[in-house]
Parts: structure tokens; C-alpha cells; sequence
RNA sequence: GGGGAGGUAGCUCAGCCGGUCAGAGCAGCGGACUCAUAAUCCGUCGGUCGUGGGUUCGAGCCCCACCCUCCCCA
């Protein structure tokens, strides 16, 4: 950080600032991610609370002083072992380099504090054995468990060669390593501390986290060093840590030091934000690593976002609207429509259930049921068949006002479990089933009462919009590639 | 080097504690239908489950070795 700093010429705070303003916090807009909060290292409210937290553990005695000399990668911000150097090749020919920078390293002997990490190897596999579920997946639980069985030692958390970061309050010859400072942000941004006023109101009220999700690279951070500082300090630790996987392309990981990435831009330009979000929850068995491809991505559109639900909403407003002027009519049900209420019921049973174990995709999977189901149920009844009869028979009216409800209300339950993933597609969709008027914001519904039926009454106006996704021909999907 | 994962139909992936586990979606092929975004619905082709051994009455699922990919190693 510093040192690209310094290469550009700026002062590393400049640094900072326009990376945040222009690589990071876009994106929160680009992928329409809603974000309560976004704490940054470097800000007083974060570093005043690192030193008082600092200074009670080395009071405490958790933290104390000692001599560290090793490798060091600039790029990872780590120490390195000897062992696991690789000889550098090109530029770097004949030195010792990073395994994953390829970059060379450099040898440190610092005089620095560290953290009495080793202490709480046995209450960290007592407490992970005690509660499984605390790191999840089983492999990265796994990883954890077979870390902390072989060994843990004192962690080195105070660097002095450079003056980048939070100052060691007793020290402030030292700077804290970033990794252990980084950590407190977790806490530091609900109030970490505070003996009263708001920022003790927030801590209470949400810490520990019910969940931290962290990518699989930076797990023993969150799984090992995190929960220990919190063990040293006498606080409650997270119910779980979810380690998510990476995204290829082409096989290889997209990576941000290593440039190989897409850009989410690039992507949200093509599909749009919704099918973005859909993507990559629906795609993906989080967790584990996932693939991207343009190729797919447009087939998943295609398939699941036009030719399925999309098409369904269109289906259901323009026959509401050629057959009952937009007016939604009243169902009389039978068996083919309860058997669309019970598949809807568990449709919202089973997507918030996956929901509560970060199953994304299983969760759009239990949704989607719904949505295939309403259009074999279209299909089955035709009631652009039964529709001709209309007119004279008030039997054949009254089936097809039935099928038309049916279906809307089935679109209902869909545009509710849908929307946290899809909040712009749904929006629209919850105003083409002339939803807000009579049931208020899409935001207000609850997931889960989503799976009651009848809830959408008869005499809504439906509207039929834009199409929620267009189909991409083609030369669309190609356009994209490369 | 050590540790942790993954290698299952053309593609992306499910398969919990071993016994209809050989599956789904998409693509492909055939049929039905026309309300709809050339959409929908039904049917269908397709895999010696990375390789080689082993345990077992029985193994994608357990054990050993090897090959390939990914992650971690203060």
C-alpha cells in the first residue's frame, strides 16, 4: 500500500481515498447492493478503538514484546517461511521470491509485539468441536480444525520499519500489523468499547455477528486470529464464518493482483444488475468455487430469466388484459389450483430455509419450482382455449378468471421470494400485478408469509410492462466476450 | 514440502451417515400447443462417476498410491 503510494507519488492516505472512491464503492451501485455501513481502517472512529482495545490486551499481558526476523512479501503483507519461497524466474532470476506474487522477498528483523495467539489453540478446537456449524463449509472447517491441531504460535502484530497504519499506543514507534487491526473493523464499526451513547447501543444490539462472510483465501484470519482476540478480550464470538470460494474464468481464479478478472461493469452492462446478482447465487453452490463464462451466463438469461419467468409475467398480464381489461378476476379453485397453492407454499418454505444456511442457490432453486410450475399450469389449462367459450358460457368465464388469479397470485408469491436477489425485475413485476395498491411496498412483505395464498385480492389492475428480461440474441452474447 | 478441497453426461453442477446413486438444468433430437419475450409443455439421446489397486455380500460415496486443478501455511 504504501509503496504503490509512494510509486504514484501520492501520500498513502490519497492513496487509499481513491481507490475506495473509485474501485470500490461503484461497485456497491453497479451490482445494487444495499450497504448499512462501510468502515475503512483509516478512520477515527476505527483507529481510536484499535488502541484502546491494543492497549487492554498488552495490559492484560495478552500482548507483549519480541523479536520476529523472516521473509517478508511485500505484496502479501506477511511473513513468509523459508520453505515455501519459490526461485524467481525473469526479472527476478537468482533471487528467493513469493509463491504467490513471484515477486522477491525481503529479509526483516524486527523487534515487535505480538499476540498470545498460541493460548487459545485448545479453547478454539474446543469451541469449534462443541459448535460445527461456526465454520462453514465442512472443507473450510476442516482446514481450520487440521490447522489448529498442528500447532499455533504467537502471532507478530506490530511492525516498525514503516509508519502506514494504526500507531501502537504505548509505542507508537510501531505500527499495528494490518491484518490484526483489520480484523477489529468488525467490531469497531458497531461501537467496539463504547461505554455509552450510541455506539454502545449498536454494539450491544448487533455483536457478535451472526455470520461473517470471508473469502476462502483469508479464513484462518476470521476462523483462527479473530475469534482468539476475542477470546483474549473477553467477548462473545461469532455464531459462524462462512468461507465462500472464487470465481474462474476459464479455469483460472479472478484476481485483482493479478488482473485477470472481468469487470463487474462490464457484465451488469450486458445483462443488467439483476441477472448479475441471479447469476452468480444461482450458478454457484456457495462455497465452493464457481465458473463464469459469457457462454453461460447468456444461457442461464435466456432460459431461466426470459423464457422463464419473464415470459410467464408476460403470459399472465396480456391475457388478464385481452380477457378481463386488466382486472384481476376471482378464482373459484379446484384441484388443479390447490395443487399450485401447495407447491407455492413449499416453494417459500423451502427458499427461506436455504436461505438460513447461505444455500443460495438451493433457495432459488425451492423459488424457481413455483415459477416452472405456473407455467406447466398455463399450459395445462389453456384458458386461451377455454376463453373462446367465454361469451356465452359463464362456466367457461369463470375457469378462466380462475386460471388467470391463479396464476397472478402464483407470480405474487415468486416476485416476494425473489426479491432480495432480483429487487429491480420484481419491482416491476410487483406493479405489473398492481401489487403496491393493494398490498403495499414489495419491501414490506415478508418472506416468510410469502407462501400464503390469496393474498393478492381480485380487482387489481394488471398492467402489462416492458419485458422483465428481454431475450439477448445472438450477436449479444457475443458482443460481450473478450 | 505440509495441510485442506475438487476432479460425475457436450457444458455447469446435485449426489447426506456405502445398498433403485448413476441424477438435474442447459445444449441436442422428436412431438404437442399458440396466451406469451421465435416463448411454453411433453418425450428422448447421452456418463466404465480422474487413473490403478484394496476393504466389503455390495463403493462416485471407505482405505492406499498416482495424475490434474484450486486454497492455506503466523
Amino acid at each position: 500500500m504504501l509503496r504503490t503510494a509512494q510509486a504514484h507519488g501520492v501520500a498513502p492516505q490519497d492513496w487509499a481515498d481513491r481507490l475506495v472512491a473509485t474501485a470500490w464503492e461503484p461497485v456497491l451501485k453497479v451490482i445494487d447492493v444495499a450497504n448499512d455501513d462501510f468502515i475503512r481502517t483509516t478512520q477515527s472512529r476505527h483507529t481510536t478503538r484499535v488502541q484502546a482495545f491494543l492497549q487492554s490486551l498488552y495490559d492484560s499481558g495478552e500482548v507483549y514484546q519480541g523479536q520476529y526476523e523472516g521473509p517478508y512479501c511485500v505484496g502479501c503483507e506477511e511473513y513468509k517461511l523459508p520453505d515455501d519461497l519459490v526461485d524467481g524466474t525473469g526479472e527476478h532470476a537468482g533471487q528467493r521470491c513469493c509463491p504467490i506474487h513471484l515477486t522477491p522477498v525481503e529479509m526483516l528483523v524486527e523487534t515487535n509485539y505480538f499476540f498470545a495467539l498460541s493460548r487459545y489453540a485448545e479453547r478454539l478446537i474446543a469451541h469449534y468441536e462443541a459448535h460445527p456449524s461456526a465454520v462453514e463449509p465442512a472443507s473450510a472447517r476442516n482446514e481450520v480444525m487440521s490447522f489448529l491441531r498442528s500447532g499455533v504460535k504467537d502471532l507478530s502484530i506490530s511492525r516498525s520499519t514503516f509508519d502506514w497504519g494504526v500507531k501502537v499506543p504505548w509505542d507508537p514507534s510501531h505500527v499495528v500489523y494490518v491484518w490484526f487491526d483489520a480484523l477489529l473493523n468488525y467490531a469497531t464499526a458497531v461501537g467496539l468499547g463504547d461505554t455509552d451513547g450510541p455506539g454502545k447501543e449498536q454494539f450491544d444490539a448487533t455483536f457478535p455477528a451472526d455470520v461473517h462472510l470471508v473469502g476462502k483465501d483469508i479464513l484462518r484470519f476470521h476462523a483462527v486470529i479473530w475469534p482468539a482476540m476475542l477470546m483474549a478480550a473477553g467477548l462473545p464470538l461469532p455464531r459462524q464464518v462462512f468461507a465462500h470460494g472464487w470465481l474462474l474464468v476459464g479455469g483460472e481464479k479472478m484476481s485483482k493482483s493479478r488482473l485477470t478478472g472481468i469487470s463487474p461493469d462490464s457484465i451488469v452492462d450486458h445483462f443488467g444488475s439483476d441477472a448479475f446478482r441471479y447469476y452468480f447465487m444461482r450458478a454457484i453452490s456457495f462455497g465452493q468455487d464457481g465458473s463464469f463464462s459469457w457462454e453461460d451466463m447468456s444461457a442461464r438469461y435466456n432460459s431461466e430469466l426470459a423464457n422463464g419467468l419473464g415470459n410467464l409475467a408476460s403470459r399472465v398480464t396480456a391475457m388478464t388484459n385481452r380477457y378481463f381489461d386488466g382486472v384481476l378476476p376471482p378464482a373459484v379453485d379446484g384441484s388443479a389450483e390447490e395443487a399450485i397453492h401447495d407447491i407455492a407454499a413449499a416453494a417459500a418454505a423451502g427458499a427461506d430455509a436455504a436461505i438460513d444456511s447461505l444455500d443460495f442457490s438451493s433457495s432459488l432453486a425451492s423459488a424457481w419450482t413455483l415459477v416452472e410450475a405456473l407455467n406447466g399450469y398455463l399450459t395445462e389449462q389453456e384458458p386461451w382455449q377455454v376463453a373462446k367459450a367465454m361469451d356465452q358460457d359463464p362456466a367457461a368465464r369463470e375457469r378462466v378468471a380462475t386460471v388467470l388469479a391463479t396464476a397472478a397470485e402464483g407470480l405474487r408469491v415468486v416476485a416476494v421470494l425473489l426479491n432480495p436477489v432480483m429487487p429491480k425485475a420484481c419491482a416491476a413485476l410487483w406493479h405489473m400485478l398492481g401489487a403496491d395498491a393493494a398490498l403495499g411496498a414489495l419491501g414490506d412483505q415478508r418472506v416468510q408469509t410469502a407462501g400464503q395464498w390469496g393474498q393478492l385480492p381480485a380487482g387489481v389492475s394488471l398492467t402489462k410492462g416492458d419485458a422483465l428480461f428481454p431475450r439477448l440474441v445472438d450477436e449479444d452474447a457475443a458482443k460481450g466476450q473478450n
